[in-house]
DNA sequence: GATCCTGAATGACCTAGGTAGCACAGGGCT
DNA sequence: AGCCCTGTGCTACCTAGGTCATTCAGGATC
């Protein structure tokens, strides 16, 4: 068991930069902490327990996990976040204490700290103050879920799939992110279609010297080309 | 200006099945409804102008009032929420103070109680176990939201269609409700499809005996055809 | 009654995107 | 080296559903 001074210096920089837990100083994160253990997830691990999540609620500290959805008729998936260092989950389960039909897969090697859900809730009673931090997270969460919905019913799968690459650029190094390193089907998965579908629109990117693409490897070429792209789909949808 | 007291005589049925104050006895339910005020709308108006949300907060005691969104391009409509009597608005707001880019429509002659934003936010800091009721409701809408973007990505028009109808029938009258009374286009909104392609398929479930149509009228005949043909459809997409 | 206006019904057409199949390439393994 | 496995690239095909245009039917109003 590692104690709390330890995972706070461990991950100082991580759990200040957690929307959820906003504002809190260093001896109330000690406080919180007392409560958290680490764990250690191995790459490609699936978490299909739904019950799980009623009872420990979980911080990303290392790694990708992706939080996805399986029709039960046609066994498609559909990838609804992928969550990162900073992100939190269950928060479906936080708020109302009902399961949350939905399956977790590791990306990468993770590392997460977890704490009992209780011991969470108890907290936020003590603390009432924090719970202001939990509705607006709530709230960016709807938002997301929202402009998900509007994305599927408005647009196509060019301007999606476009979306998604230039939500995912480091406007520092001008590099493509997070979903760099993904094979094709998880790409579709995450706008909501299919491999050769995908394949097929970023082909087209390719031609045209936006991107480039070798085996489970995307890269920018030139935003500016992917931005007028996008321009060109928003004139085509009139 | 109404009284408290007659507010909650007049509503007392509404606020008590109100999720997201449950379980408030009669002298808080007072208390707070000394900031409450009446307003009533007319049929057909908009409310399109997003900052109003972010000052008052809105339960509505008589009517539906469509909350839906618009592409900025296409100018395509779409339904996120049809809300009725004892649903408030705008949670997106309250959860984060942010504006929400989404407009309202009354469908119906309309009363609502509203309180001011800053109103409410006091009451729930100096009531704060009242918070979880507000965070079980979000999780609540959270749940809606997400398994509206697995619809969408899932399955047809059909199967959407026949959930909408199957979830607006009472169980005790066996009768359409809610929407019984929308035009196609309407419907069509509702699941992010266009007026001709809902009445193709409304024509379909007519042919085969489960529904009555009529101008601007929906009538179950048969639910258990509905059902039957919502087997079908599931079957089809493996 | 005559005149509008909105919405329903229908048919013809078009296309984005899903499906299936196969050849091939890279990277890791023994 | 040879093998296997996972992804990719590309073809050819199919269809659900979007689009457009026109006719028809029911209420409301004058």
């Amino acid at each position: 068991m590692i104690s709390a001074e330890d995972l706070y210096s461990n991950y100082q920089s991580t759990l200040n930069s957690c929307e959820l837990f906003a504002g809190l100083k260093k001896d109330q994160w000690l406080d919180l902490l007392n409560h958290f253990h680490e764990e250690k997830w191995s790459k490609n691990s699936c978490i299909i327990n739904h019950q799980k999540f009623l009872f420990h609620f979980y911080i990303i500290t290392r790694g990708r996990i992706k939080m996805y959805n399986v029709d039960d008729f046609s066994h498609k998936e559909h990838t609804l976040f992928l969550l990162k260092k900073g992100d939190v989950f269950d928060l479906f389960c936080l708020l109302d204490g009902i399961k949350h039909k939905v399956y977790y897969e590791c990306l990468d090697e993770i590392r997460v700290l977890a704490i009992p859900m209780e011991k969470l809730r108890e907290w936020l009673n003590k603390n009432p103050w924090q719970y202001e931090h939990f509705l607006s997270y709530a709230g960016g969460m709807m938002r997301a879920l929202e402009s998900n919905v509007s994305q599927l019913i408005f647009t196509n799968i060019t301007t999606r799939l476009l979306k998604l690459l230039l939500e995912n650029v480091n406007l520092k190094s001008q590099k493509l992110e997070h979903i760099n390193d993904l094979p094709n089907k998880e790409i579709a998965n995450l706008i909501g279609s299919t491999r050769a579908v995908v394949n097929r629109h970023l082909q087209q990117l390719k031609q045209n010297g936006s991107i480039n693409i070798a085996r489970n490897q995307l890269e920018i070429r030139d935003i500016s080309l992917l931005l007028e792209e996008l321009e060109k789909q928003n004139g085509n949808q009139k």
